[in-house]
DNA sequence: GAATCGATGATCT
DNA sequence: GATCATCGATTCA
């Protein structure tokens, strides 16, 4: 089932750990829809919590994660990279989930395309593995932050695409917890959640 | 396989 | 002006 704007209201931990297994589904106008399982991610808090973007209050860039939970956070990075996040609840707190890994189900070629690879040479790590690699693979950019994720949203008329998450099938069989990737501050705060089985992690687990 | 390093621009102080 | 929730090429093994 497409998780919807209840799910999303919980906090940054308890949606993260529950996106390990999720499916996330993206639709852009002019390509076909592609698809892959998560299996990474981090959370990351509001003021309380150093290593976020929202450690300093709302400011233009992140004012977004201060807003209602169920949309898309999207920032540049490094000046080449894209990064995906869903905005989460709980409400009047900001919080958001990276999505840092995918495993390819629909769309593999299309995801290798944009990537600039060869769909027969690529492993899946290249095309899911990483926050910004995977944003390159499906497409996504800076034209797609704030855009709802939460389902039975409609596609908005001149949105970039449609992103949905659906709920995992089954939990993963192992889920890992440690350190953020990247962070200097809070770098042992345990938010980063991984399935430690997949072959697509941006690294391995610790 | 592991370690190192440069690219490149938005964001905030 | 410094920093940055990254990646791929290069180097050395």
């Amino acid at each position: 089932m497409y998780l919807g704007r209840a799910f999303f209201a919980n906090d940054p931990v308890t949606v993260a750990r529950a996106l390990v297994g999720a499916v996330l589904e993206v639709s852009a106008a002019g390509s076909r829809r592609a698809s892959g399982r998560i299996v990474e991610v981090e959370a990351y808090g509001g003021p309380g919590d150093p290593a976020s973007h929202a450690a300093a209050g709302p400011t233009p860039r992140s004012a977004i994660m201060f807003g209602p939970p169920g949309v898309a956070y999207v920032y540049f990075i490094y000046g080449m990279h894209h990064c995906l996040n869903v905005v989460t609840g709980p409400a009047g707190s900001a919080g958001a989930v990276l999505i840092r890994a995918i495993e390819p189900l629909h769309d593999r070629v299309g995801m290798a395309a944009r990537r600039g690879l060869d769909p027969l040479r690529c492993r899946d790590r290249e095309l899911g593995g990483g926050p910004g690699r995977l944003c390159r693979a499906l497409g996504i950019d800076l034209g797609w932050n704030g855009l709802p994720v939460a389902g039975g949203t409609r596609m908005v008329d001149d949105a970039a695409g449609r992103l949905r998450l659906v709920a995992a099938v089954a939990p993963p069989r192992r889920l890992v917890a440690s350190g953020r990737i990247g962070v200097r501050r809070a770098a042992e705060v345990p938010w980063r959640f991984c399935d430690p089985d997949s072959s697509c992690l941006s690294r391995p687990p610790d």
